[in-house]
DNA sequence: TTGCAATTACGAAAGGCTTCGTATATCTTT
DNA sequence: AAAGATATACGAAGCCTTTCGTAATTGCAA
């Protein structure tokens, strides 16, 4: 398992391609833009250093190169969640848990995903 | 209400003195050298520039300066949930605090409490 | 009191992230 | 074919964070 530490901007370009699949950079800076005012330039960049991460896979078959996530979804987010519980919280989730929920506005339908979860929680031991 | 935005070092620091107290630098500096090895002006520096920046107050009425946290533990740590959601997952709370818990291994007891702060939410409705 | 230890102040280097300018190559349109 | 648009490659600047070296100051001990 290969340790993936996507800095924010990259963290922001890896959503937009969980999301919406294979890109291009203009497609990308296209949405980036409607976002915020980035140089072209600047994306480009970014993903040319996401590539020789091993944060993308490109395709450069064509003159328009392909970009796409190799960092899967759920394992980028755990890595940085257990980053950030030992930074913030001491290496305790639970106590982000807490805090997180406590401060959160949740509909009456989340709170129940969140007691199914904790009674599966519960089986497993 | 200030915007905190205390750098990883920082947010070390302050843990410190939110547990400890205030303290010196020296303090500090020892209490992380049992962690790692740190210099002593490293730490007087970091130290300076929080209190620049207004995390920290210090005392300087003795030729030790006394430093003490400003920025509170909870405002804080909620700045830093707010920044990692935003960042992370897309703004959404109830994703973190799912994916944190899944992530977690967590007691009874600990599970427990999650169910008060559940039941606690649901009657706030 | 003289010298050693501890403290503060300050500047600056090193490294990382983000941004962009410029050069070059490759299409597309006329 | 020429001109303009679009793409990639590359280097470097600007900023922030972390780290530390050096100098100056203060306190303490012999």
């Amino acid at each position: 398992m290969t340790k993936f530490k996507p800095t924010d901007a990259e963290i922001e370009i890896l959503h937009i391609l969980w999301e919406k699949g294979p890109a291009s950079v203009r497609d990308i800076n296209d949405i980036l833009n409607g976002r915020r005012e980035v140089g072209y330039t600047t994306t480009l960049k970014l993903m040319q250093i996401m590539n020789e991460k091993g944060l993308l896979k490109r395709d450069t078959a064509a003159r328009t190169h392909i970009y796409k996530a190799v960092a899967k979804e759920l394992d980028t987010k755990n890595n940085l969640i257990s980053d950030f519980v030992n930074m913030a919280f001491q290496g305790s989730s639970m106590d982000l848990v807490m805090q997180a929920l406590g401060n959160s506005t949740s509909s009456p339908e989340e709170l129940n995903e969140l007691k199914s979860l904790i009674a599966k929680l519960e089986n497993k031991e």
